[in-house]
DNA sequence: CCTCCTATCTTTACATCGTAAAGATCAAAT
DNA sequence: ATTTGATCTTTACGATGTAAAGATAGGAGG
C-alpha cells in the first residue's frame, strides 16, 4: 500500500507523431496507442497481468490504468466501473477455463482417464491461474447480468453437467433434472470446487503434511476422487 | 458507498459523570464506556453486527468504530490493523461454528443421523451466518499466525478429522495419516465446503431450478451425501 | 493529597481508492 | 472544412487504512 501515486506514466509529451498509424481496426502493439486503439483489450490484458502479479487485492481500476499507461479514469468509459472490468475479466477466465477443459477431455483415451481428466484439469487451471480462479469464484464483485460473463459461466456449467451425463450414460435434459442427476452434478462440482478452494487457501497443508512423505496434492485429489466411483465405470 | 462520514457519534459532551462505574473488569452494558471499559469486546460485537448487516464489503475499521460509537482510530490500539480485527472476529466465528457442530452431533441418535448431522449443521451454520462464513472462508485477509484464530481453526479441523475417523471406525492419529484417511477427510471437507460456497454464491440456483418442483437445497445436499456412503454405515 | 506515568482514546494528516463531471483531443462523417 | 461524437485526461470529492501527535483518565509513588 505504499505505491506512490505520482508515478509518471510514460506518454508522448503532448502530441504523438501525426504519422502514427492508430486506426481503430488495426492493433498497433508496437507503440502505445495515444488516443484511439484497442484500449479495451489492452486494459483487460493489463488487468490480467496485475491480477496474477499482485493478487485480487491489487486489482484496482487505477492500478490497471497505470499498467496500461493511461489515465486512471480511462477504464470508466469502457467498463463503467470496477465491477464491469472485473466481470469482463472473469468472463475471459471462464473462457480460458472452458478451453482448458475441452482440450483436457479430448486428450483422454481410456474411460478412467476420461473420468479423471476434467477434475484434474480443473485443479490444474486453478493452480496455474490462482488470481483468475479467485476472481471467478471468490470475489463478490461480479455482475452475472452481463451477457459475456453469463454466457461463459453458463457454458462452464453445461460442460460439467454434460460430463456427468456421459459418466452416468444418461442424456442430461436442458430444462429438467432428476434428483439423482442433480445430486451427481452438485457432488462433482462441490468436491472439485471445494478441494480447489481449500488447496489454494493452503488449508490442506495440514493434511498433506501428515500424509506419507512426498504425497502431492494431485495424488491426494486423485485418491479422493477414485473411491466413490470405483467399480462404477463402464468397462 | 454514500455514507456520510460526518455522522455525529453519540457521545457524552465532554465529561462523563464521575460516578459512572467504568471498572476495567466489569462490563457496563447499560451506558457506553467513555474512556475505559470493554472496548475490545464491544468492537468485536459491533463488527459482527456490521458484518451480518452490511456484508463483507461493509466491514471496515471505520464502520465498526462508528457502530461502537468511538473514534475511527480506536480499533487500532486493540487490533493493530484491519487484518487483526478481522482475524479475531473469524476466530469467534470458528468457535461458534465448532459449538454448533458439537451440539448437532450430540443430538444425533441413529448412525445415519450421526453421519448426516455434522454436514447438515455445517451448511446450516453457513446459511444462518453467511457473513461470518464468508469472513472465515472467503476473505484473504486472515492472519493465521494469531494464536486465537489458529487454535479455533485447528479445533475445527480436528473435529472434522475425528468425525471421519468415527465413521471409518478408525483411530485418527495426531501426526500421521494414511493416504486413504487423508483422502476421506479431504473428500468430506471438500464436498461440504464446496457445496456451501456454491450455495451461498447462488451458483446452485441453476440446478435447483431444474429439479422436481419444490426441491430444497437441504434435500439436494442430503441426496448428494447419501450416494457414496450408502451401504457403508455400520449396522 | 499531589504529581507523574501509562494505557487508552481522539484528532489530525496523508496516500490510496472508486467514481463523477468537465475539459481536451482526434477520427470520421457531413 | 466544419462539426460531431467517441475517447481519453484533469480535476474533484468522499471514503478507506494507517501513522503520528495530542488529550484524558486511572492508578502508582512520593
Amino acid at each position: 500500500m505504499a505505491k506512490s501515486e505520482t508515478a509518471r506514466r510514460p506518454r508522448a509529451p503532448k502530441k504523438t507523431t501525426p504519422a502514427s498509424a492508430s486506426s481503430r481496426t488495426a492493433s498497433a502493439k508496437t507503440e502505445p496507442p495515444y488516443h484511439h486503439g484497442a484500449l479495451r483489450e489492452a486494459l483487460l490484458e493489463a488487468a490480467e497481468r496485475v491480477l496474477e502479479r499482485d493478487g485480487l487485492a491489487g486489482l484496482t481500476l487505477r492500478a490497471v490504468a497505470r499498467e496500461a499507461g493511461v489515465s486512471h479514469a480511462a477504464p470508466t468509459h469502457h467498463f463503467g466501473d470496477l465491477t464491469g472490468l472485473v466481470s469482463e475479466l472473469a468472463a475471459i477466465g471462464f473462457r480460458q477455463f472452458n478451453a482448458a477443459m475441452v482440450s483436457a477431455c479430448d486428450a483422454a483415451a481410456t474411460p478412467l482417464a476420461r473420468a479423471l481428466a476434467r477434475p484434474k484439469a480443473y485443479v490444474a487451471y486453478a493452480q496455474a491461474h490462482p488470481g483468475m480462479y479467485g476472481l471467478m469464484f471468490r470475489t463478490e464483485r461480479l455482475d452475472y447480468s452481463r451477457p459475456s460473463l453469463h454466457e461463459a459461466a453458463e457454458a462452464s456449467f453445461a460442460g460439467l453437467a454434460n460430463a456427468i451425463g456421459m459418466m452416468r450414460q444418461e442424456q442430461i435434459s436442458e430444462d429438467a433434472l432428476t434428483l439423482n442427476q442433480g445430486a451427481a452434478i452438485a457432488r462433482a462440482w462441490s468436491m472439485v470446487h471445494g478441494f480447489t478452494m481449500l488447496l489454494l487457501d493452503g488449508r490442506l497443508e495440514d493434511i498433506l503434511g501428515r500424509l506419507p512423505e512426498g504425497t502431492t496434492p494431485e495424488r491426494l485429489f486423485e485418491t479422493m476422487l477414485m473411491a466413490p466411483i470405483a467399480g462404477k465405470l463402464p468397462a
